[in-house]
DNA sequence: CAATAGCGCAACTCGGAGGTTGCACATGAG
DNA sequence: CTCATGTGCAACCTCCGAGTTGCGCTATTG
């Protein structure tokens, strides 16, 4: 179906996407093996939380040899910013 | 669970609950039952996207006698904002 | 070439989300 | 008081999302 938004929102209600996110952000580029070092799950969980991302346009890969590598899109990366945005906003009107 | 960000972007990833915020924001006011004319399913599958999008933050109800108005919070109205702005961000970047 | 590291695909479980129906309860209108 | 209107609650169904396990394929490395 085409509902962009709607992906865009689905992907990022999970929290292990939201940290796939800032990885990527604070690294510039992963796998998901590497990143199973840092979920408790399993590479093929993060690999498909990959994919969700990918599908909303969030995250892109590119494959090298053996190794299949993921970064932010643009506009994952202004995803990453308005989260922060998002985060200190909460905190601040926090009660 | 306590996950803010993660309910807010759990409300706005249904398409059903963003129609309501749009006609929350347009009428600033409705209760379940008128909502119910607007969307193709029965009040209480509305009443239940209006509990999802209370839970997060984005609507609050007044009871007024025997009915119970909802109106968007102030974060409702941020968000009926920026779900413009991304719209119109996303139609901007179409390829 | 053999062995291993890295991925992808498929099948399965499990819980929760979206939606429905049915009913019980309160409250305003006549 | 009676009755229709507006809600809320609960049970149920179906489907998708998150996660697992298992296997097979590709590409490095020694």
């Amino acid at each position: 179906m085409s509902d962009p938004l709607g992906q865009v929102f689905g992907a990022l209600a999970d929290p292990s996407r939201r940290q796939v996110i800032g990885y990527l952000s604070a690294r510039g580029t992963a796998t998901a093996t590497e990143l199973t070092g840092e979920l408790p799950m399993t590479r093929q969980a993060v690999a498909k939380h990959l994919a969700t991302l990918a599908d909303a346009g969030l995250v892109e890969s590119e494959r090298h040899g053996r190794e299949t590598r993921f970064r932010l899109t643009e506009a994952g990366t202004e995803w990453d910013d308005r989260l922060d945005a998002l985060r200190s906003h909460l905190t601040r009107h926090r009660r």
